[in-house]
DNA sequence: TCCACTTGCGTTAACGATAACAGTGCTTGG
DNA sequence: CCAAGCACTGTTATCGTTAACGCAAGTGGA
């Protein structure tokens, strides 16, 4: 009823109930050992009646240190970014911090904004999936608090960050087909300029070089930016003349969109690709994909950022550090290949 | 140099650069006309030289409001949620707010806390997919905050919320099977305790009812959690001495482990499921999908939020409502069925 | 010439919580 | 019997920002 704004009650109206100063109120909150047990059952009491919560933000204000941090992805509709998020967010909640979220929807000129914004917001510091290779506004918010880099490399940034082994899976998982006699793989990636795309289409050339078979170049695609271009491309190379007989995806969307191109013309060749995504195990396809925990990539970025904030005020500030989250190839066979009709595995 | 905390610079920092007084500073930024042009410069010449963001913190004390907003999701890695939180963040970031993400796990008992949590921080609303039917907290969060349900209704209490037409999505795709000739079609459902499991079991009873025919209630399977349950729920029903002539599943994750056993087994049965996914139009199934806009979900709670909270303090307070997000029946055919080998729509 | 009025800026006092300090009674030891 | 110590609680100032007000200098109409 004497709400003042549409805020609820303070430390002032609890203490006037139980008849104490508002400082006696913060101590018995705070589990201050100095207050008499009388007195702590009235704040109690008075607290309850009045359904008192304790203003976060004066707390902070007067405290330093917001209890948040940002996250900011570039599409929280991709699997990959969510389950990134849910990492993230789990290792913050461990220690007590909140995730204030931010998605750029892969368009690199709403970071800046979004990042200035959490910056405001007094985060205690950033994990950020940059859209863009423009990292401008990155380095002014390190100013401000510390950053960390998921999934994407820095530009001539000094700031930890946390990797997948594009490389290394890439070029694991295209030996698999070469390994199987496959000499015509296509790869379809995604824009070159995005680390992720350059680094897989090295591992997939490597590959081949290892065993000293030459790509045609005529079979690379790049460029591809979701299912839909993917598709297309597909079809594309399904016209050659010379058509590939295997596919390489560089991410979970083209080879979704590799996969409903095959499906629709109904061809069937072997898909390898990075990121594993659901159901690719009945698809009924000869498919290898790179798998890896996209949770893990959040935790690891957070673990990275919570330390940097725990050492914050102390010596020379460490090295920057990179960690990598390991890959694994998994394969799923056509039906004839792995023989349905086996009970599951469980009970 | 002279941070005195972690923090950076203050406006009062400004002001003595720029040799005004914080207040001048103050009225810079905030775009207050009574600033002659000379001051105005020199002050953002100082902003830009001491890199000085506003401190969002101190001026959510002064002026009431945080500009944030709480979501609790019970599961980001589904992407059913996911999509509400995109939803939600978009209509937010269309108002200038930001979302403050929480994430219940499908644990119930971590609720509470969480939610508490988000209104300490001031957060200006709340919007929450209830993991469990005591809503207790919920109704203590009303108490400082507007609240908006998504996915789920509110169970005794007074607030907005969204859901999917439940009933009549599932009583629409039972009833596309029905009318295929179907007559024994099993139901693998989650837990009845839960509003949505308990609707579209009530939906699919009434398709039946519509046409006569009497479910088997041996074919009923309830309380299903996850695609592994849901797989073995669905072998067991394929052991039976009268199988089921087809599948009903209530949501992503039982369809997908219902796919799964029957791929295993070898069987092909039609299936009809709630929420589509990723790949459902190729796996080659006779798949009758109830669809919806998991996005708009979110949108649209966003929407009764923002909506409450711009005519907070006015007069009486509106009675709460009750928006319904649409669904549609989708069907991917068998491949015989449809026919492969047509190219694709686009160019 | 003088007073209202504007322009441009500084001062003060909050917002809510809390660290640091300052009491107020009571006990206890010399 | 008094100083010192303890247990408990209130006061003041502060975190960074801003609404409300104050005040000086300039403007213009009567």
């Amino acid at each position: 009823m004497t709400a003042r704004r549409g805020s609820g009650p303070t430390m002032h109206d609890v203490g006037k109930l139980a008849q104490v100063s508002a400082m006696t109120v913060s101590r018995v909150l705070k589990d201050d050992p100095g207050v008499s047990e009388a007195t702590r059952e009235r704040v109690f009491a008075a607290v309850d009646r009045l359904g008192y919560r304790r203003n976060q933000t004066a707390r902070s204000l007067r405290l330093g240190g917001s209890g948040m941090i940002g996250l900011v992805v570039t599409n929280l509709a991709n699997p990959f970014y969510s389950r990134l998020a849910l990492g993230v967010q789990e290792v913050a909640t461990d220690y007590g911090l909140r995730v204030l979220l931010g998605n750029s929807g892969e368009r690199a000129d709403r970071e800046p904004g979004l990042i200035d914004g959490l910056v405001d917001h007094q985060v205690e510091g950033l994990i950020v999936v940059p859209a863009g290779s423009r990292q401008q506004h990155l380095a002014r918010a390190m100013r401000h608090v510390p950053v960390v880099l998921a999934a994407r490399p820095p530009a001539g940034l000094d700031t930890d960050c946390v990797l997948v082994e594009d490389f290394h899976g890439a070029r694991e998982a295209t030996a698999c087909l070469l390994a199987e006699g496959q000499t015509r793989i296509a790869f379809l990636g995604n824009p070159p300029a995005l680390y992720t795309g350059a680094e897989r289409l090295r591992g997939f050339w490597a590959a081949h070089e290892e065993v000293g078979v030459e790509p045609d170049n005529a079979l690379i695609r790049q460029g591809l930016v979701d299912a839909a271009t993917a598709e297309r491309a597909t079809f594309d190379l399904l016209g050659l003349d010379e058509p590939p007989t295997a596919l390489f995806c560089t991410n979970n969307r083209i080879s979704q969109g590799a996969i409903r191109a095959l499906y629709k013309s109904g061809t069937t060749l072997p898909v390898a690709g990075f990121d594993d995504f659901d159901l690719s195990d009945v698809l009924g396809l000869p498919l290898t994909l790179v798998s890896y925990d996209a949770d893990e990539i959040g935790r690891q970025a957070a673990r990275l950022l919570i330390d940097r904030l725990e050492q914050d005020g102390d010596a020379a500030p460490r090295a920057s550090r990179r960690v990598t989250v390991p890959t694994r190839v998994v394969r799923h066979g056509a039906p004839s290949a792995d023989g349905p009709g086996h009970p599951p595995t469980g009970a």
